[in-house]
DNA sequence: CAAAAAAATTAAAACGATTTGAAAATAGAA
DNA sequence: TTCTATTTTCAAATCGTTTTAATTTTTTTG
């Protein structure tokens, strides 16, 4: 394997001169540095990275815990994030380490793996509320990025969408098409996100007026049966008037509402809109669906860019900063007029 | 962080016998060691992997390529897998890359992750017959280890279990116990093991001289629902006279089966007897169900230990060797004598 | 054209470990 | 004691890069 040294003998330049003309330093004369490029190429040259590491001090690798579910499994988000992550990461030289989290203690997996003294540092995803892992990090001083935010105005660095916006967006289209009763099938709540979805919810609809009875906020739904199932309960009449638009957590969650709704002889939207939020996985898509779901969109590969650029700059001692997107709102078929009061099945 | 020279500096002496001191070189005064020794816990010294990877030329990671289901998702088994290896590479200081397979090419990813420059070697899983990264990995000369074997006498290294032997104690005990109508609900035969298992069953009903109807060796079953639906079928008699045992590729799978036995209004073992091959996966307890299953068993941990060793081994030169261990036999309460003519519910 | 300024290059140190070959300390034998 | 063996220790090289400070070369300026 080429050396620099290799590359400065074959021109009669030192080695230093070579790392400045591949490195791209502004002081090293235009020619030289083609003619270092051009042998570099021909001798397929190619760092040594455990070299630019120890001189650096950088370890050049960023670790991820992977907090598998009760089954050993986990969802489909973390493939997504993780296909994303490496490529991004990757893109910066960075490699992704992995690791396992299994135990009660959420802190055990990060102090394992820091101390096996090679990461500069972690990704966090899925953040709770007063996220202990964020307590631990920082006191240690490890540099993370968090995808999400575990609040408002936190003091470290992340990258992530306005949850509170995902809702308000909802219920503001909702609103505008003439809704009054709008429910809102969560995600689980110990995760932030669904918390910050419930605050947004709850403020818009006072935003805008309306008050919401506590059946219409479900949370804990994650798959398509649970989704039916809610959907069922809601559109029961057993805890009040049925709702006339369902904003739902995911397209998955989504996906059995309507079929809940279609189970019970409704139309969607005539007599139900349905709505969700939208992570753009592969195999959920909203316009498949039968209406095509008005959803507001985000998708989850689309941050792993931001997420890797974050962690690298971080890394190389940028300060922690904080970015929060909003997500697209997409409307489609699902969500229409709200039912007049003649049409409607219930007063 | 405390370093080589520190210690010397404190001890006087220099940095060359300190390090031998640490990796207990025989040269060392025992006196001086253990004055290093405890010089090194007070400072809490913990050698700079990346120097030791520099000088040694090894990076001290190795790779593994999930290969993620067309829902985006990984099975239980990876996870198992991943778990194990992280802690078992990581007792010989190594550690684990991820890298995400979401396309045709199964060599591709293998070819992205070496050309980072970073790995020592990967571990391979999921071997198919004629597996391509094979192929590739041995002509570039890329070290790896496979778990589980392409085939019979292969010139890699590998660890694994004799998955024709799983078939055939399955058979053995069965015939023993009076049974002629065996059937196999195998995996899918795409994959190594499957293909194995199903050579090993033709040849231990052969041996045994018994027949094996065609619709007596199903493939591709994967989940419960999978099982229940193939018990069912075979159980109806429409492919010919239904068998009196069965044998499982997983515990999953007998669980459909059993299911599918109990709806048909037979009882295990007494009409039919169950058993499977189980991996010892956290979530699929093979005494839990009823009654409880008679298997062969590897657990899918163990295997982590020798895997690492064997790639650890590998990487620093040792030639590939082959491990195929045999899984144990557990009879349980789910096999039992073959009904008799007259008890039995067909002919 | 000489002096000063700017640009380009280099030698050498550094990162922190391992390892080779030489030197020092100790032990044993004569 | 003196000479030789044997342990034990050390100085220095090495791995391949980056970076600082110094030096050389080129360009600009008066």
């Amino acid at each position: 394997m080429a050396t620099l040294k290799d590359i400065g003998v074959e021109l009669g330049l030192s080695p230093a001169t070579v790392s400045r003309a591949l490195n791209g330093f502004p002081e090293v004369n235009v020619k030289t540095r083609d003619k270092v490029r051009e042998v570099a190429d021909r001798l397929g040259y190619r760092p040594n990275r455990v070299a630019q590491r120890l001189v650096t001090g950088r370890s050049g690798m960023v670790g991820m815990i992977i907090k598998i579910r009760a089954d050993m499994s986990a969802d489909q988000t973390f493939f997504e994030m993780l296909t994303g992550l490496t490529a991004a990461l990757g893109a910066h030289d960075v490699d992704l380490v992995l690791a396992v989290d299994q135990d009660d203690d959420p802190v055990l997996p990060y102090r394992k793996l820091m101390e096996r003294d090679i990461l500069d540092g972690f990704i966090l995803n899925a953040p709770v509320p007063d996220d202990p892992r964020v307590a631990y990090l920082r006191e240690k001083g490890i540099p993370f990025v968090m995808h999400g935010q575990t609040g408002p105005d936190v003091p470290y660095a992340c990258y992530g969408i306005d949850n509170a916006a995902v809702s308000q967006d909802a219920v503001q289209l909702l609103s505008s098409l003439g809704h009054k009763r709008i429910a809102l099938v969560n995600g689980q709540l110990r995760y932030a996100y669904a918390v910050d979805r419930l605050g947004g919810f709850q403020a818009a609809m006072a935003a805008e007026g309306l008050p919401v009875p506590a059946a219409f906020a479900a949370s804990d739904a994650e798959t398509e049966m649970q989704g039916y199932t809610i959907g069922l309960a809601m559109l029961s009449g057993r805890d009040g008037v049925p709702p006339t638009a369902i904003v739902c957590a995911s397209t998955l969650i989504a996906a059995g509402v309507i079929r809940a709704v279609k189970d019970r002889g409704l139309r969607v939207p005539q007599d139900i809109s349905v709505m969700a939020h939208d992570d753009a996985l592969p195999l959920m898509d909203p316009v498949g669906l039968e209406p095509a779901l008005t959803v507001t969109r985000a998708p989850l590969r689309d941050a792993c860019v931001p997420l890797a650029a974050l962690m690298v700059a971080h890394i190389k001692g940028a300060p922690a900063e904080q970015q929060v997107e909003r997500a697209a709102l997409i409307v489609r078929a699902s969500t229409g007029p709200a039912p007049k009061g003649g049409e409607s099945p219930w007063p």
